[in-house]
DNA sequence: TATAATTATTGTTAATTGTACAATAAGTTT
DNA sequence: AAACTTATTGTACAATTAACAATAATTATA
């Protein structure tokens, strides 16, 4: 086998970024932070840093958020695997995305380490990023637009109690495309959600009714009914 | 950043499977390799190995497979990163899977360097793997399944020349269901293909009509009309 | 208090697509 | 020539989608 070269310090290591999203007035956003040393000091970023030599890449994702935001308790995902060979300026650093999506409203990231400040950034207003992370966060968006058609993700990053508007209103965020109210709502007819005893509060119209997605109902039906989620 | 330990051979290296599916016989079949030297020595396995450290992923897929196999011009993408601390016996080794279709009888695989042997399984027969090769093997499987469903892979698998009865065969081993003839021939109704002026030959029945993938016509619609592949 | 404005929710119809199954066609084998 | 096998086309009905109309429940305003 090939023997890496042991010369040259940075030569060959392996790091792990989380992309994390969420949705917020109407808007898909990312959690981004501010670089607080170089290279790219004082630029956005995603978070991410080495893994440990005997650390599992998701362990090390989980680990390496958390110092970075604080966050735990976040079900990260695998992504796209990055490895340009000068895609890091101080060696050969092969990175593997992972992302997540999460209820912005229950989580309280903080900047640490070497994070200066960590925040949510609108997807379509981000800048221009350290490294290639922006290829990497175009990746990632990429991948979580096709769960979102195929599987019942949108009710991680939909709030535990959710209007049929705000549901429609993130697909038509997600997918770039305004859909008819009275069609979302049969299109949705078949995914298990459940209608709350409770309406929106503090708007300034008619409040809309509440629901949750019953998971429990979900699983159940895809054993059993070979039911698929389909929205597109 | 955290310093890798050079104190130890193999401790953080870096790899790329190329997992490569073929279409033969109704079945859907998978290039393996036997390996000539330990570990796992005489076992099956996905061709992979070390990728340079100054050595783009995907240039490194491609100059693997052709060392393992002689094969060239194959069109890789990106599949699931493997990264267990303890999946490779003798040190840390984080793998990039890759995977392509193609035809089989377009290409002619041959065992070289430490690759003994070099044979296309049946992906329902394949046997178990050195390393967590059939693990790698499913997930990406998994995601060939995937695309097919959305995307117009099934003509990278096919032969040049197609039945539409192949075409089906291949969607019901990969989805394992059986379909319909005449409404498989009217799912597909709005994919460019173009009716040849050839017939199957030397076959004990009446011989089918030949067909071939339009993809000009294919790319053309995706700009413009908002076509989207879909089969499930 | 009535009316306008806004958003939620339900309904109606036609067009499209999917499903089940029948019928016919064109070859090969006996 | 008849039987057999597979290819190909057609038909009728069900289910889904899409466009658009209508109604309901609130809040804001005159």
């Amino acid at each position: 086998m090939y023997k890496i070269a042991f010369d040259k310090f940075f030569t060959y290591s392996f790091s792990a970024d989380c992309v994390i999203f969420g949705f917020k007035n109407g808007e898909i956003a990312v959690l981004m932070i501010k670089r607080a040393m170089d290279p790219f000091k004082d630029k956005w970023a995603i978070p991410g840093d080495l893994v440990y030599p005997d650390e599992d890449l998701m362990d090390a994702s989980k680990r390496i958020l958390f110092e970075l935001t604080q966050l735990t308790d976040v079900d990260l995902h695998q992504a796209e695997t990055f490895g340009k060979p000068n895609r890091h300026p101080q060696g050969r650093v092969i990175t593997c995305a992972h992302f997540a999506l999460l209820r912005i409203d229950d989580f309280h990231p903080q900047a640490s380490s070497w994070a200066k400040k960590v925040e949510w950034i609108p997807i379509h207003k981000v800048p221009k990023l350290a490294f290639d992370h922006n290829e990497i966060l175009d990746s990632t968006y990429n991948l979580l637009k096709q769960k979102l058609a195929i599987e019942p993700v949108c009710f991680d990053i939909l709030p535990e109690k959710f209007t049929l508007s705000e549901m429609q209103t993130l697909y038509e965020y997600a997918f770039e495309t305004e859909m008819d109210k009275a069609n979302f709502r049969k299109k949705i007819k078949s995914i298990p959600i459940i209608k709350l005893d409770e309406k929106q509060k503090n708007v300034k119209h008619r409040p809309a009714q509440l629901f949750s997605f019953d998971r429990a109902k979900f699983n159940e039906m895809v054993e059993n009914d070979h039911y698929s989620f389909k929205m597109y």
